[in-house]
DNA sequence: GTTTAGCACTCTGAACTTTAGAGTGCTAAA
DNA sequence: TTTAGCACTCTAAAGTTCAGAGTGCTAAAC
């Protein structure tokens, strides 16, 4: 990216950023100056910004105002300048006690306490992506018949998962035939992933079992729709309301398109697989993201696991100015615990 | 409350409060001589409204302004004065649509379709209680091994819910110690709501069956711990970004501390039982609610039904400033829909 | 006794003006 | 190459002005 950058530029433009993520405020040649211990006047400072602004790192939001890091500035830092922050005591034990508590045996328990945590530890919002059932291969398969009319299915996955759900069966299967079917079933969907139970094979396999027995209609139907829905992934928020105390939110009209964002859930879900990347922590500064409307914001992502099975995002969201070291540095640590915990 | 008032003092407040609700500005007297064909000057219309601001049902922001209803205004008006809206067809459909859709067989789907719904037909933020698990009576219990250590537990409720868990068994039962253990709480728990099913009741069993097996502590800690979670319920908000129109949240603080209370289900929990009536729709204004992050909200709520039991509450809160007619009549609608297509 | 026209008075919110302060870029000297 | 000095620019906050809406009161009209 062109002219690589001396050592004083480096030096005054991890300053300037420093200073504007704690102040939210331009930085000045002054100011620099005081942050640094170089022994350089204003003015000389003065000519290196006016230098890394012509090379588009840092921009003026008005004549005689003091400098903000541009997107390639942010770019520039957290690539080249950032120091990664040792996360404080306080929070490594929030997030350890957090996720250690004895009644945190539902997984989706667990992601919304994560989600409070990392919004806590970072003030700002964080997003996740529950478990993404469709990615875990089927396992095992039951139906318990609970009285005349309704029945329990029951699907096992290999990471781990028990969904069940509740359906209708309009005619009464009796246990042997049940019993057909379900082994049938089970003999046929092992080890495929969600993913891979697609309509047409369901389809396929109602044709071939219809040969056998002609009373499955229903009950089919119902599967599909079931593993349908399970499909759709949930994405859990916390703490929606940091964004209210970013100065940058502080037009209704920004906060509205936001709020309005965090509604639909379907959205959420494509910005979080957008960005995330199997292996490592991605960090995705205004226009780097595809959706527009987070266009002002930075994503930081990270995956976490269960088994080595990647099956879920964590991120947060935030304006540019963001604290990228805590961060990531946050999201990293939750992670791992997570990764530990859900593997257990 | 004091003396009756006049009819034309009823016609003016009726005015005064119709405006207001519509416009969000103080209403003059010229403006209510427009508004009403009673051929009087604004001048007369001045000195009721003078009359009508010493009684107490209506306000002043300041001198030179036109008036404002009064809390105590808007309990006349809701009382003595309100039409009750018919609804627009549109609404109808939409409220009839959204439930009697094929999907909707689960009910945390109707709960939270029937959140939207309300909030886009009266442009205010909904909320409504998820199903009271807790009322329900106990009907049947079920348990399902399905691995070495791990069993599905399935409670069925008179009024059709069929909630599940899954539990940790240390030790593996025998399919005949469970059947004995299942058909003793099956006989104890018969007929009790979920209300009734105590930490101490659970003990006592406890006590009782230990006599005849001695493997079951773990399995009972994750019974009971599992009747507790689902006793806490869920509350379901819809159209949260609503309240950004409304004219008089155009303070950021203001929408950070909603925002903030929307984000506390607990207490959204508690502000919704409290103002649940068994019967009939209840309308809390200003500082008529107990809680007082809602003392200039109103809050209209209803309740809603499975086989004639009251199982929990939809509401709708906005400012006290709100379209009563037209919210009183949605919920009425919704409820009634919610009655019958949760009972079938 | 009500009702109303007329008028002086009040208050707000929007538009405009002023001003202090922060910061810049340039020039010329070190 | 660095820096002191200075003229210049822009903003945000505080102050000012002003039209408009609405009131309350008085005295006349019905």
């Amino acid at each position: 990216m062109g002219a690589p950058l001396s050592e004083r530029k480096r030096q005054i433009l991890r300053a300037v950023v420093v200073n504007y993520i704690s102040t939210a405020e331009p930085v000045g040649s002054r100011t620099v100056v005081r942050s640094q211990r170089m022994g350089l006047s204003s003015a000389t400072i003065r000519n290196e910004m006016a230098d890394l602004e012509d090379m588009g790192y840092l921009v003026q939001p008005h004549t005689s105002a003091g400098r903000i890091p541009s997107q390639l500035g942010y770019r520039y830092y957290v690539d080249n300048l950032m120091s990664s922050d040792e996360l404080s005591d306080d929070i490594e034990r929030e997030i350890s006690s957090t996720l250690s508590r004895e009644k945190m045996r539902e997984i989706e328990q667990i992601i919304v306490h994560s989600a409070r945590v990392l919004s806590s530890a970072t003030n700002q919002t964080s997003l996740i992506m529950g478990p993404q059932f469709k990615k875990s291969a089927f396992r095992q398969m039951r139906i318990l018949p609970l009285d005349e009319k309704r029945s329990l299915v029951v699907l096992i996955t290999d990471t781990g998962f028990i969904k069940n759900k509740v359906i209708d069966l309009q005619q009464q299967l009796s246990p042997t035939e049940l019993q057909q079917v379900v082994s049938y079933l089970n003999q046929k969907l092992y080890g495929l992933t969600i993913d891979q139970v697609t309509t047409s094979l369901i389809n396929e396999l109602k044709r071939d079992l219809f040969r056998r027995l002609e009373i499955l209609e229903q009950a089919f139907i119902l599967l599909e729709e079931s593993l349908k829905e399970e499909k759709q992934i949930r994405v859990f928020l916390g703490g929606t309301t940091n964004i209210l105390n970013q100065p940058e939110f502080k037009d209704v009209d920004k906060i509205r398109r936001m709020l309005n964002l965090f509604e639909q859930e379907p959205l959420l879900f494509k910005i979080l697989e957008d960005s995330s990347s199997e292996d490592d922590i991605v960090v995705r500064i205004g226009t780097e993201n595809e959706c527009k409307d987070i266009r002002e914001c930075t994503l930081i992502t990270g995956t976490y696991k269960i088994h080595d099975k990647t099956i879920g995002t964590v991120g947060i969201l935030g304006p540019t100015r963001m604290d990228y070291g805590r961060v990531i540095t946050v999201i990293r640590h939750l992670v791992d615990h997570l990764n530990e915990s859900l593997s257990s």
